[in-house]
Order: C-alpha cells, then sequence, then structure tokens
DNA sequence: CAGTGAGCGAGCTTCCGCTTGACTT
C-alpha cells in the first residue's frame, strides 16, 4: 500500500519527518542499532578474517519483524541514518537484516531537520558507502577484543565481574593519574601584597596590588619598613580597549560542563532532562559534537535578537568544529523554534532550555566592548609598583544575554571593578598595606563534567557515551563520587600601618572537596596493572592514532581486516603472555611486615569483596583439609591499601571486639557492610559517626542499646490479631506497612495511619502487588543484561 | 528513602555506540 517507507534512528526525529513529507512517505525508527555482536560471546572469527557474527538482540526482534513487514508493501525503501559512521552502519544492517533490493533501496542523508534539507535529500540519494561501514566495522571490532580479551585477565588476576576497554580505562587513567598528582604536590607559601591608598582628595580610595609576590618573610618585612618613608605617586595610566566573544553553541559536552556549573546537574540528569525536551520538540537533537546552526536557525535567532535587543546587537557568526573525531551528524543543540522564550515543563525542563537558548542566542550577538584600565604606582626608592587595574563595560553585547562559567573560581577577587579617576603624578596616600601569605594550589580533582571535557579533548568515548562510560567506572568501583574535607592551615598576614608593622595568625580550611571523582583501591590497582602490562591500550593518544586508520579505510585507502590484524598480532600474545604469568602474589599486593602475635607476615590487596588485610598465607594449597587458613579483615573507608600502615592494619584484626556484658549477654563491635555495629542479644545497632568500634565503652554502647530498644518500641503504629504477620510500622521515613517480608507504602491520602483498618490495609497490599509482580522479574532480567 | 549485618576456592562476569523505555527499590 505504502509508496515510500524511510527509516530514520530516533522515533522524535520520525515524527517530525513525517510532517514534512506528507501522506505518501511513512517514516519508522530504527531505535539506533538493529543488530551488533552477540553480547555474551567474543563473536570474531579469528581464524577466517575477523568475520564478524552478528546477530539481532532479543528485544530489537520484534521491531525488525515489523519492519520487515513494512519493507514487503513498501514501492522504495530510504535509509535515513545519521551520516557519520555509526548511521552509514545502520543503514548497512538494516539493508542486510531486512533482505532489501538495490532497485527499490536509496540512501540519503541530512544534517538538520527542517523541510528543505529533507526534501533537498531525497532528491539526492545515493548508495551506502561500504568504505564507511568497514571503518564501523573495525572500530566495532576493535572494541570487541580489547574488552573481552582485557576483561578476563583482570577476573583472574585482580578480582571477578571487573572491566577494561578501550574508552573507560584511559577515563580511569586520567582519575587515577590527577589523584596521585594530588598526593605528590607540595604547596609553596608567597606574600601578596596589597595596599589602600587615598587620593589627593583625602576621602577616595584606590586598591592596588604589588607587581610581584614575595616568598620570604623577612624580605616582605624589609618591603614594609621600606614603605614607611616611601612616597607614592600615580606614575602610569593606560586604557586599552578589550573585545569579549560569545562562546559557540552547545555541543553534548559543552551542555554537559555548563548545565553542571550553573544548574548543578550531574552528566546523566542533563541528558535525561535533554532528551524530554527533545521528545517534546522544544530543542533539536542533544547528542551531538557540531557547533554549526541551520540557515534557518541562524535567520531565527538573527530576528529574535534584533526585536528583543536591536539591530546593533546582532552579529551573524558561523561556527566550525574543531574537536578531535567530531563527525558532525547533527546540528548544535539548540531550541527548535528560537522565538519561543518560555515552555511548558518542570522547573528543571525550564531551566535547561532557557540555558539553551540563551547559549543559542548569545552566539548570534555582538562582541561586548570594555575597557581595561592599569593603574601603575611608583614607590619612591624601590623599583617594585603597585598596580590597579579595572574594567569598565562600554558595550555589553552578547553579556547582555549569557556569561560562560569557568571551573575555576578561585581568586578573582579584585581587577574587575570601576576605577576612579585619577591624574598623573598625583600623590597618594598611603594607609594601608597588607601582605597576606597564599598557597599554590593543588590540581583540582577531576568533576564527572571537567572529565567529559578531558575525554573530548583526547577523542575517547561519543556523545552518546560520556554519561553511560561515567556510570559504569562508578559502578564497577574504579572511582567514587565523593566529598574529602579539607585540613586546617594557618597562615601568617602582616600589616603596616601607621608605620607600624604588625604580624598576625590565621587559619583557613585547604583542599576540601565535594562531588569530585576519586579512585578507589581497585580502580588504582587495575590502572597499574594495565599501564604495567598494556601501555600501547592505556595511551592517551591510542584512540586517536586508530582513528587515523578508521579514516583511510572510510576513504578506501585500507582494509579494515588488515587493520585489525596488524593490532591483533601485537595485542593477543601479551595478552597470553600476561595470563600465563604465574604470580606468587596477588596484583597490587602489599607487605606491610610481621605481625608480633603470630610472627606471620601481613598483607593488604584486593580481595574477593574488596580491599582486604590478611594475616599469613594459605598453606597446601591443594590438600584443603589441611590448609592454614589465613585471617581476613576488610579495610575501613577511607583506607587504602596504597597507604596503610602495618599497625593500622593489625588494628583491623581486633573486630569484631568484646565491649562487656549487659543485662547477662556478651555486646560485641565491630564493621559490616553497612558500617560499624554493636550487637546484643540477637539486635544490631549502627554506631554513629563520631563513636569508633574499637574505642566505643560499655556505658556508650548501652547508651546506644537502650535508644535502639526505645525505638523499636515506638516503631509499632498498630498489629491486627487477625493477621499476625502484618504490621503498621514507624520508619525513619514515616509509617509504612510490613507483611510477609515486604514493605509497602501508604498512599499520601491517608492522614492517620493508626487508624486504618484490616480491610483498608489488605487493599493498599493488594493494589501495590497487582503490578509489580511481571516488573520485578523483568527488572532483574534487565539488570543481568547491562 | 524503610532494613540490611559475610566472607575470600567452583556460577558468571566483559567492550563501545546507536537508540528509548519501563523500571521504582
Amino acid at each position: 500500500m505504502q509508496k515510500n517507507l524511510v527509516i530514520v534512528e530516533s522515533p522524535a526525529k520520525a515524527k517530525t519527518i513525517e510532517k514534512f513529507l506528507g501522506k505518501d512517505y511513512k517514516v519508522m525508527s530504527s531505535y539506533g542499532h538493529i543488530r551488533d555482536l552477540k553480547a555474551k560471546e567474543f563473536s570474531i572469527d579469528i581464524e577466517h578474517n575477523y568475520a564478524p557474527e552478528y546477530a539481532v538482540p532479543t528485544d530489537k526482534r520484534k521491531l525488525v519483524s515489523e519492519l520487515k513487514n513494512e519493507v514487503q508493501t513498501a514501492e522504495t525503501v530510504w535509509l535515513a541514518s545519521d551520516e557519520d559512521r555509526e548511521g552509514e552502519a545502520i543503514s548497512w544492517h538494516l539493508y542486510e537484516t531486512l533482505g532489501l533490493k538495490p532497485e527499490n533501496t536509496r540512501r540519503i542523508v541530512f544534517h538538520e531537520i527542517t523541510k528543505n534539507a529533507i526534501l533537498h535529500a531525497i532528491e539526492t540519494p545515493r548508495n551506502i558507502n561500504i568504505d564507511i561501514v568497514n571503518a564501523q566495522q573495525a572500530r566495532r571490532v576493535l572494541d570487541r577484543i580489547v574488552g573481552f580479551e582485557l576483561s578476563p585477565v583482570l577476573w583472574k588476576k585482580v578480582k571477578p565481574a571487573l572491566s577494561a576497554g578501550r574508552v573507560q580505562s584511559v577515563s580511569v587513567r586520567l582519575i587515577v593519574e590527577r589523584e596521585r598528582e594530588i598526593n605528590e604536590f607540595t604547596s609553596e607559601a608567597a606574600f601578596r601584597v596589597t595596599a589602600n591608598f587615598l587620593l589627593p582628595d583625602g576621602t577616595t580610595l584606590l586598591k592596588a596590588e604589588l607587581n610581584k609576590r614575595i616568598k620570604e618573610k623577612a624580605a616582605v618585612i624589609a618591603f614594609l619598613e621600606s614603605c614607611k618613608e616611601a612616597a607614592f605617586s600615580i606614575e602610569d595610566i593606560t586604557t586599552k580597549p578589550v573585545r569579549k566573544s560569545p562562546a559557540p553553541p552547545f555541543t553534548t559536552s559543552t551542555l554537559q560542563q555548563e548545565a553542571a556549573r550553573k544548574l548543578g546537574f550531574s552528566v546523566a540528569q542533563t541528558m535525561s532532562v535533554a532528551q524530554r525536551l527533545y521528545e517534546a520538540g522544544f530543542i533539536t537533537y542533544m547528542r551531538t559534537d557540531s557547533v554549526n546552526l541551520s540557515e534557518s536557525a541562524l535567520e531565527a535567532a538573527g530576528e529574535a535578537i534584533v526585536k528583543e535587543y536591536g539591530a546593533k546587537y546582532h552579529k551573524l557568526r558561523r561556527y566550525h568544529t574543531k574537536s578531535k573525531g567530531a563527525q558532525e551528524a547533527h546540528e548544535a543543540i539548540r531550541p527548535a523554534y528560537l522565538e519561543q522564550a518560555e515552555i511548558s515543563g518542570t522547573a528543571q525542563e525550564k531551566r535547561l532550555y532557557d540555558l539553551i537558548r540563551k547559549r543559542t542566542i548569545a552566539g548570534q550577538m555582538a562582541d561586548a566592548e570594555l575597557e581595561r584600565t592599569t593603574i601603575s604606582i611608583a614607590i619612591s626608592g624601590n623599583t617594585e609598583k603597585f598596580m590597579a587595574t579595572g574594567e569598565v563595560i562600554v558595550f555589553d553585547g552578547f553579556l547582555q544575554v549569557y556569561h560562560e562559567s569557568s571551573d575555576d573560581e578561585s581568586e578573582k577577587e579584585q581587577g574587575n571593578g570601576i576605577l576612579p579617576a585619577v591624574n598623573l603624578h598625583d600623590i597618594l596616600h598611603m594607609q594601608q598595606i597588607e601582605a597576606v601569605e597564599r598557597f599554590t594550589q593543588r590540581p583540582p580533582r577531576y568533576t564527572e563534567a571537567s572529565l567529559v571535557r578531558r575525554m573530548e579533548e583526547l577523542g575517547i568515548g561519543r556523545p552518546s557515551t560520556y554519561a553511560p562510560t561515567i556510570q559504569t567506572i562508578q559502578h564497577r568501583e574504579y572511582v567514587v563520587k565523593s566529598d574529602k574535607e579539607g585540613v586546617k592551615r594557618s597562615y601568617c598576614i602582616i600589616t603596616l600601618s601607621e608605620k607600624v608593622i604588625k604580624e598576625r595568625k590565621e587559619e583557613e580550611v585547604t583542599g576540601a572537596d565535594r562531588n569530585k571523582l576519586i579512585p578507589t583501591d581497585v580502580g588504582t590497582v587495575v590502572n597499574n596493572f594495565l599501564m604495567g602490562n598494556f601501555p600501547a591500550v592505556m595511551d592517551y593518544n591510542f584512540t586517536a592514532g586508530i582513528e587515523k586508520e578508521f579514516d583511510a579505510i572510510a576513504e578506501g585507502e585500507l582494509i579494515w581486516t588488515e587493520a585489525i590484524d596488524k593490532f591483533y598480532k601485537v595485542f593477543h600474545p601479551i595478552v597470553d603472555s600476561v595470563n600465563a604469568l604465574r604470580t606468587e602474589h596477588k596484583v597490587g599486593e602489599r607487605e606491610l611486615g610481621t605481625d608480633p602475635k603470630s610472627g606471620k607476615p601481613v598483607f593488604v590487596k584486593i580481595g574477593r569483596f574488596g580491599p582486604v588485610a590478611q594475616i599469613g598465607l594459605a598453606t597446601n594449597p591443594d590438600d584443603k583439609k589441611a590448609a592454614e587458613k589465613p585471617q581476613f579483615a576488610s579495610l575501613m573507608k577511607g583506607q587504602s591499601i596504597e597507604t596503610i600502615t602495618l599497625a593500622e592494619a593489625l588494628k583491623l584484626f581486633d573486630l569484631p571486639r568484646t565491649v562487656g556484658e549487659y543485662g547477662g549477654e556478651t555486646v560485641t563491635a565491630a564493621i559490616g557492610r553497612f558500617g560499624p555495629f554493636i550487637r546484643h542479644n540477637g539486635k544490631f545497632v549502627s554506631i554513629p559517626k563520631h563513636l569508633n568500634p574499637h574505642t566505643i565503652t560499655l556505658e556508650e554502647s548501652v547508651a546506644l542499646i537502650e535508644d535502639k530498644i526505645k525505638a523499636d518500641g515506638e516503631r509499632l503504629i498498630k498489629k491486627f490479631e487477625e493477621e499476625p504477620e502484618l504490621e503498621i510500622l514507624k520508619g525513619r521515613y514515616g509509617p509504612y506497612i510490613a507483611f510477609q517480608k515486604k514493605n509497602y507504602k501508604i498512599p499520601k491520602a491517608v492522614a492517620e495511619p493508626s487508624a486504618l483498618t484490616l480491610e483498608e490495609v489488605r487493599q493498599i497490599i493488594a493494589d501495590a502487588d497487582k503490578e509489580p509482580a511481571k516488573k520485578t522479574v523483568r527488572k532483574t532480567a534487565a539488570r543481568k543484561t547491562k
């Protein structure tokens, strides 16, 4: 029936395009790839020239059969997946899987979803470019080889269920090495000298900073001494114009960075909010590496700017992508309709839309013009000078709309304000000079967003994988997103005022961090292991190098299987030899010394459940019964196998510890999966943060136990005689229903839980059980495939 | 979000890129 069938990658795109094309065209979506290497098998036939074994994954079967049906009746099939490596491969897989025929199949591409672009594409079809497809196959096969050969090495040598890959392992490397830099960093102190002057009018204040920092305290004092009797005069005034240009429109990576800085979104959060905006038709596609805008968007932006701000605020700008490995299949991320200033949606959606709109608009606005004034103040008898700088906005231009944030909110105290009017050779009255000891900053830890920026710079990962990769390396527990407490540091302030030099000490907290990516022991050990054995794959330029090969394949200059062969011939023997190494000790294992009690060696290493300390070695590994079992104790949170000392490790074996006796039952303290706890009479009580299981006293324990008993007593809100398994309880987050080991939420509509009748409770349980039964099954299945 | 509280020798784990859903513990 249908004359034309168009297949695109995204359903939201399909919907839009269908409107442009009219009733002779049916538009369907492939939902990304429809075929891939098998998920659980290697699926590459090394013996037969790396032939990949493709299969339609189970969750795509239904879709593929629907597509097959539609293909039967279509006169012409238009493959309209993206114009990049993956898009070309998607078209090819569709062609192969759906059994399409060359005579009625057309390959079309467009970079923007506008009516003109699509009509033009229909008029200029081409064939599938098999060279580009082969470049994708090379990419796919290489990633499979690296991932599926390296991961099992880790299972064997470090810990089960770990993973390694071209992208994730290098991402972890960045974080591990940054942490190492931080550990090795020693800060240097120097004095920053500022002065307050009064102008000849006797009232106007001028603040200035010395043109260099002074290292030694003695030199500071000598300098201040020399200032006691010195004269200060304006020696030079320079003003020069400064222009600032707006930032280009958003790509996935820059959107993630700005949303993190300005809105506090996580990378994953940004993507899910953007997805909803895209599906609602408010923005263009959110996974893109292009800064390009369509002609119609440029026009719409121009109109909006002229209307809202006036013609002199408008400047047409075309941006060009310079990031490594960009494939530019889409436009930049922009509002679908630039004239639309407000959208309906959640608060998050509105904020992100607003950010995207302002960034897009600002990018088409005039430069901001500023005037930067620098005043130089001479000190008699001294070659140093005080400098005051100020900036005045002459024309705000794009700054009217948007100001890009930067990552380092470090000392930017001075230099942006307006300076008072001064005259050359004015004599100034010095009120006070202050020298404050400042320290050089250690390198910053990565945030999710700054890691994405670095990944993009290195060309590793793609817009669609930044967020998932960050999830993966956290999920594998290579890195954690967490806080670090700062340490107190005292610093010195020396002032000169009224010809008197005074010195005082102040304290500041330094090195504190919030929500930063920090490597775990597992991450560090795996990284060191991979760096030691597979340096080529871990090289920051590995991806950039093979991308060149992929480009050559796409140009038809290189045969993809030969490129893979060249890599495999070097890589695989290394995997074999590393696997064959019979190591006495686990990777990353460290011997701390000997246990004074038993005389046995003490180790720390990565165990089955994470970092663990061990006393003694397993003897007679062949005879399990005669084998002497070593003692184990998990490391505590905050401890690391790299830095733990023998004494700290030995202390771990003090647990579980008998604290004393209470009510005829022993009280023990230990550390469990959920932190430190005390055990008494079959009850578990968590130990709060300010107490420690090693030092907790019987009195403190008893207090905790009594509190717990009291809380448990108040826990029961209601019980039913007819149904002893059913209880209404009070939890930390309000009342809930417990029935047969399962918990149920009480609907918000219920004002007084204690007034619930048995029938009502049964109804709540029945309602809750109705749906989930199926869902829980599906959920566990889904998790396994992840 | 609710309560949970071990152990270090037998099952399976894993890659990167395209896409959305249908999951709520």
